[in-house]
DNA sequence: TTGTATGCGTTATCAT
DNA sequence: ATGATAACGCATACAA
């Protein structure tokens, strides 16, 4: 079928253990031996098998990566870092998408398990007890969520959001809204806390939290008419797609963005600046979540011995667009709604 | 370390051939014998180690993808169709992005290929040449791309485009430009083609094209000032993002779409009904080319006998939307630009 | 029906 | 510095 080490050792004219030697530990076998096994396993097109490499070794150089959408733009960039840093470590990733579904997120998790050598759990949805459970069977590293000692990549979301409150307050607004995410959402919980830090901190600011939407476009159109009827002159989306639909269905309501209302999303994703108007949102660093927990798994796969450090320095930044404005003289506007 | 299968074996007191054929051959054993490994089995959470199995087998369960840009929403949309398709099947998926790099698809597809028992290689940069020898050295399907008699598959451009182009004449424009994407892109050669024959169709129908451009946002607002330049009533772009550059552009530069310029793009992404105006875009059935590019590819992994037959029968649709309307009667508006 | 023995391709241990 | 050999965990041909 495929060439093996055995070929490349009867061509060479070497024992099997020297090939395997002469590509793995190139400092104990003679240069001249080296050189004769690299030139004719090269020609020859040899590829170790991994299989066989990861039965003796334990070890595969292939991790995993579980997301809850590929197709959200939030995931697709955390995927994007986890992918390029894996390569750059010579490994493989082996995806899988839980459809949103937490329960699939166990059985993908434990699918996967004997093929890598760690697991990158990214915004799972099921509960504390499933993860806790999932990282006795194997090594795991979390992203956007909390869990326990597990080590995880954790996205502060306050210091995005007192960014985001602190230019809405700047622009006079007092009244501010919530649109939240699904209520097992770990994130949604944390941007929540966050806003209610931020609103302890102001006692003249009124923040009014509407409950929890999808985090799709549908979301945001659902919680529209509510945003409208809460008399907030500013609202603060779940994310960025929630925020488009708040965009749409305002539109069509016949609210002006941001004269009547201010709206602001979370995640900054490429679309955003796209919109009409454009999307004043909070960027967080997904790409870098990614390569961040990738280099926390490869800490434990190659040093098991580290502690379970919680990695969480990553730099926000609040992107000011067209959708946030000053508030107006006289919101009567609200009065007819 | 991990529970194997000598070690239910042992606790079911059978020898260790039967617990594999208990799992693998279940008629091969006692309806007794079998009930009591198969429970132990699940008792004890054994699980067969994949790498042990391949290397027997020779088969992996896992099969590979390749894509240019995993946060590109047209690839998002392939890589959540494959990931689908291939667990649905028992398989688990290998993702790799060359982050549009061609030279980078050959070391990803023979960096996994031991890894996997096929790779699915979507909209490849990289020239015949390299993808011909790639085929020889593993199972290969190509998605969006052609390349001799390698099992494919392939996106009927002519279809969509025939539509999006009958709109555009219905509406009464004569003058159409196409937004190319890079030259290299066969996406890009079967667009501009597919529009070349419709062209061909209408005599009184004038086609101008542009060129190419970035197949991104930047790319579309690039074209943007040449589209005014031509003085055509109506813009195709290579894909949407494309068309959304194009938007934003030509908004900026003081044109309204659809009154000046109607704009059309390709792949009807999520974010095309939420641009301002909302896109009309030709939609392409994503997801089912990934579930249709894991079909080609289990179809020669489980009887490899399998005539490379070309897959193709995808259904398009053209989405109309807000930024598609009539030409103006007079247009009088290019004679200032 | 079940157990025994062999081999998949590689790395690791030991001997030379 | 190099070679022979065992072992990784499992599937399979063959024996019983």
């Amino acid at each position: 079928m495929s060439v093996t080490a055995r070929d490349v050792a009867r061509v060479a004219g070497v024992s099997i253990s020297t090939v395997s030697r002469a590509l793995a530990k190139p400092d104990e076998v003679a240069p001249a031996t080296r050189a004769r096994v690299l030139d004719t396993a090269r020609g020859m097109g040899y590829l170790p098998n991994p299989a066989a490499r990861g039965l003796i070794t334990g070890r595969t150089s292939t991790i995993g990566l579980i997301v809850p959408d590929l197709e959200n733009p939030f995931f697709a960039a955390v995927t994007k870092g986890v992918q390029s840093r894996a390569r750059a470590a010579g490994y493989c990733v082996i995806v899988a998408d839980s459809d949103e579904d937490p329960s699939q997120e166990e059985d993908l998790a434990r699918t996967m398990s004997k093929r890598v050598d760690g697991i990158v759990l990214c915004s799972p949805r099921a509960p504390d007890s499933v993860i806790a459970q999932l990282a006795l069977e194997c090594r795991l590293v979390l992203v956007n969520r909390a869990c326990g000692d597990i080590p995880a990549v954790a996205i502060n979301n306050l210091m995005g959001i007192s960014q985001a409150m602190g230019h809405l307050l700047a622009l006079g607004h007092r009244k501010i809204a919530y649109v939240g995410g699904p209520a097992t959402s770990w994130s949604n919980t944390a941007r929540l806390a966050s806003l209610q830090v931020v609103a302890a901190e102001h006692p003249n600011l009124d923040l009014v939290d509407l409950g929890s939407f999808q985090p799709y476009v549908s979301g945001g159109i659902a919680a529209a008419d509510l945003v409208i009827v809460s008399e907030a002159t500013a609202v603060v989306a779940y994310n960025d797609l929630v925020a488009f639909g708040l965009l749409d269905r305002l539109r069509h309501r016949g609210f002006r963005v941001p004269d009547d209302i201010s709206v602001v999303g979370i995640d900054n994703i490429p679309m955003s600046e796209l919109t009409f108007p454009s999307l004043t949102s909070v960027g967080i660093p997904l790409v870098n979540c990614g390569r961040a927990g990738v280099d926390l798994l490869l800490g434990f796969v190659r040093d098991p011995s580290t502690p379970p450090t919680h990695h969480h320095d990553l730099s926000f930044r609040l992107v000011v667009r067209e959708s946030t404005g000053p508030v107006r003289a006289s919101p009567a506007l609200h009065a007819t709604a």
